[in-house]
DNA sequence: CTGTTAGCGCGTTCAG
DNA sequence: CTGAACGCGCTAACAG
């Protein structure tokens, strides 16, 4: 493996003076430099960050821990990030928590092992934020979702407006028997958007039946058995909000078995937008986070704590960015039928 | 920060002790070894794997290059990878190569400076395997994706049988006109893809009509463009095979805009299966890669390479491991309709 | 402006 | 079985 010495004997220098052109510290005369630029040319020399980063107590990575690399919010995510990081000479080691606090831990633990720079982190439970493993460790950034009483630097998309529009465009529709396929509740992203729902139906005099609030896990899974249990309800909703892209997956897939038609017979609109959702019947009306911006913004927000970090401690934390959502129209949500589409006969 | 110094002086013993517990070697007392693990757990301490890496010639890190995150495909290679990396202890950078044969020269060139023991890559086009950057500098294994005329270590799916098998369910419902959306042909993927299909086409006695082979570029909107075009044809095919998922969802928006209905007026089979292909209308007929297996695999196969590399060189090189894929039979495939939809009179 | 030297935190010799 | 010394490849302080 070559190192320094190799350039430095090629082109007849000390280390000193290829380290120093190597990091554009002035002070070499233009001849040198020149030399020293082509011996690494000649060579084909890499310099050895592992040792780069021994010395300079820095190893420009970061670390991501991702609940569900599955999900194409994530991806999405994890694009605006590894794009931003790489701009700013920094890679990202990418760890899969699997929606498991105890996996989440180990990552967290052996991303401090490998000492990256600063984590960015969408917590699997509430305790993440507190655990000793996480803060002062190193910098940390939250991004999608945040704890309860959470105080810290994070990034997260207007859950709760978000929801309140996706609420009123179906109340705006007509509907009057409005579901929610809700997701988990200890995080701020799912409880936010059951919020925004609420609001909404308040702000509307509409009430929310008890039986037409169903809770999730943001899984296929989850949004599949809600979908079922909900339609197979006496009085089953004329329009269903569900609040993760997976568990309407699952939506859409209990509809389908049970044949039941959407929008004719019931609107669904989805939170977070996907390719998927403009290609296949019915197209459809979702709520767009905007995810590749979240990862970008994430970065900024880690590379600017690093960089102050040298200043005053406690300077620019607590620092909470809120991204806006944008409703996307399509075809899955429609006026409720007035005509029953079950029998034949009449019903107010 | 904690050092190995600390744990020493607390477990009052000297650092060579501490690290021949930490590594698990023999020739330390019981009494000795449970006062360095006390310690190490009293003070939380974490070895710094950065040291550690730059000593022992290794970074237990394994670097990964994907072409394009957003591809389901390749995010369920990287659970398998990232899951069994850390069975094994590594971790893996990941990287984006957003099907860019320069940015992926430049990821593969970081991810040397960072001394990753060995990387994963789906090249972007066929001169990464002949790179001296790529060759010799580590252990390399390629997945999905070979280049032409390819030597080393490789696992990929069995593309050609897959897409035989894609062609014959197509032929077996009774279609003659059957179309391909073919993707880029500069990498194995993409030809054996449409090899595969050309032999079952000829084993059937059908010919493959030149306006029916469709070129993409693995992209939505390569295989909406395609899909225009073939429908538009004076006499469009009965069932079209798409090599792969983004295609297949540009294809299918562009059947929705036509309103032409799938599959009463054409029936579609897409290459890679994903979770959404089983929630909408209509429910996908796809070939379903083993994507996680796969992730698993080249991980298992670096690894071998690795343990072995002490060794004679050129030992276990050269092989190229086959994954077998599946036909998922779903709703978007049917037998071809007899009676012409378009207009009222008849046709033969 | 250039070369020499001392560590960064750890693993691995070697004496004891 | 344990402890002190050396070096991995690099940067930073200092000396020339």
């Amino acid at each position: 493996m070559l190192t320094i010495k190799d350039v430095a004997r090629l082109a007849d220098v000390s280390i000193a003076t290829v380290s120093a052109v190597m990091n554009g510290k002035g002070g070499v005369s233009p001849e040198l430099a020149q030399r020293v630029q082509q011996a690494m040319e000649a060579l084909d020399y890499h310099p050895n960050q592992v040792a780069r980063s021994l010395k300079v107590r820095q190893t420009h990575t970061i670390g991501m821990v991702i609940p569900d690399v599955t999900n194409p919010f994530f991806t999405d995510v994890m694009r605006g990030v590894e794009d931003e990081a790489r701009r700013n000479g920094y890679s990202v080691i990418f760890c899969n928590a699997n929606e498991d606090p105890e996996l989440e831990r180990r990552q967290l633990s052996t991303l401090f092992s490998r000492r990256v720079d600063g984590v960015l982190l969408a917590p699997t439970d509430s305790l993440a934020a507190q655990d000793r493993l996480t803060r002062r460790r190193f910098p940390l950034v939250f991004f999608d979702r945040i704890p309860t009483d959470f105080s810290g630097t994070a990034v997260v998309t207007d859950n709760l407006e978000a929801s309140r529009e996706a609420a009123r465009h179906l109340i705006g529709l007509g509907h009057q028997r409005i579901a929610v396929i809700a997701g988990r509740l200890n995080l701020s992203n799912g409880l936010k958007r059951l919020e925004g729902f609420r609001q909404a139906l308040q702000e509307a005099h509409l009430p929310l039946r008890e039986e037409y609030l169903r809770r999730g896990d943001f899984q296929l899974e989850g949004g599949y058995q809600c979908g079922l249990e909900l339609m197979g309800l006496p009085d089953p909703p004329s329009a269903i909000f569900c609040c993760n892209n997976k568990m309407t997956l699952g939506l859409m897939r209990a509809l389908g078995e049970l044949r039941i038609p959407c929008p004719e017979r019931v609107s669904v609109l989805g939170f977070d937008d996907f390719d998927w959702a403009a290609s296949f019947s019915p197209r459809l009306t979702t709520i767009a986070q905007p995810a590749y911006e979240m990862g970008k913004t994430a970065v900024e927000l880690l590379l600017s704590r690093l960089g102050t970090r040298k200043g005053s401690p406690g300077g620019s934390e607590d620092t909470i960015v809120t991204l806006k959502a944008a409703l996307c129209v399509r075809d899955s949500t429609a006026p409720p039928c007035t005509a029953p589409l079950t029998g034949g006969g009449f019903s107010p």
